[in-house]
DNA sequence: ACGCGCCCTGTCCTTCGGTCCAATATTCTT
DNA sequence: AAGAATATTGGACCGAAGGACAGGGCGCGT
């Protein structure tokens, strides 16, 4: 089992040789007729044909990890698509590719987690997928819920919601609290976050 | 770290004790209450709301694992959306369980091959059309500065902005103040609603 | 050489946010 | 009458967030 770095530049950067020492910095013409099936290849994004090159790969039962130093959405999901099992930050730390490796070693996909989420969304629209519950999540609430969910996505403080409903901080956190379990977020950014795709929408 | 399995059936099926002999076999609200960030949730299809469980408890940093009697593209979609970092056959073999366990625990994601690619095809298509970004407004800030806002302002902590980037924590704060000052927001909360706002503007 | 802006990091401190442990009163349902 | 859901509050606890202050390194223009 080899470890096969595939980019263009001449020069290796260090956190690749420090998380595997016998690893080799090879150019895409070279990985193409050395890769064997089982073989690690952890693909630069500039290389030109880096697309095509990984689909090649991967139909040989080559383990491919496609790296980028700008990491995008569309570009994961053309990695992916492309039969390749993880898609990460260029420069990430030594102990994260290890682990990259060992869960791309295992039939196990790696994406960044922030970016699955996007895809995910993604993928569930371009299905034509069951609608998630718009306004429906809102009405589960009790009224008093409501209001403290609506104030607390205004932007206000728990302190600045205490006061204007006339509470204590405390009831605004129990109030919170329960909206956070209902609407199955887990603090108040995924809430405002969560209100306002669903505003988008509506408008 | 637990294993839970989820399920309405009272019988356990024999291949989840012989992969994980000290698993429980437990109910959907027994795990709602039980399950602490870094268990493992095993989560069957049988049970009547299985998506927002999968929802709530990987919010809560829950490992879950989607268990399927008839595997579907449709619900494997539906429990990563979920949440849910694996799907599989609920009468997977004990070696398969294991490998699922790794993968997942490492921040993998674990779906059956013949299901991602037809996955990934939809994803593709659903795709096209360009992501919408706020950037033109941002240009005040510097390129480290706009960085830290953009994931902030998908709900990303402190900690996790720092992980993506690969810099500490202090350093994301001192980004971020510096995003404060030359936005005019107090805090995070402002930062999103400003930049929501925007984004419905483009729209 | 010097200043300046940007990037990165550290420590100390305060406040805020969120959860877990309660408890009490009211209303509505069974 | 008993039970469930709701609204309210308390205390304690812990981690996240943000500011204040203090640096070091790097590149760029004067």
């Amino acid at each position: 089992m080899v470890h096969l770095f595939v980019s263009r530049r001449r020069d290796e950067i260090p956190r690749w040789r420090s998380a595997f020492p016998d690893a080799r910095l090879v150019n895409a013409d070279q990985a193409r007729v050395m890769a064997t099936a089982g073989d690690r290849i952890w693909l630069m994004t500039d290389c030109p044909e880096w697309s095509p090159l990984a689909s090649y790969l991967a139909s040989r039962n080559v383990i491919v990890v496609v790296m980028a130093l700008s990491p995008s959405d569309q570009e994961a999901l053309q990695a992916l698509q492309a039969g390749a099992r993880g898609y990460i930050h260029a420069l990430s730390p030594a102990e994260l590719l290890q682990q990259v490796a060992l869960v791309t070693g295992n039939q196990g996909i790696w994406v960044p987690t922030e970016l699955l989420s996007r895809v995910l969304g993604a993928t569930f629209k371009g299905l034509g997928g069951a609608e998630r519950l718009p306004r429906e999540s809102l009405t589960t609430l009790t009224e008093r819920e409501r209001a403290v969910a609506m104030a607390v996505a205004e932007g206000l403080s728990n302190k600045a919601v205490a006061r204007q409903l006339d509470i204590t901080e405390r009831t605004v956190k129990a109030h919170l609290g329960a909206v956070f379990r209902k609407l199955a977020v887990r603090d108040r950014m995924q809430l405002v976050l969560m209100l306002a795709r669903q505003d988008e929408r509506v408008s």
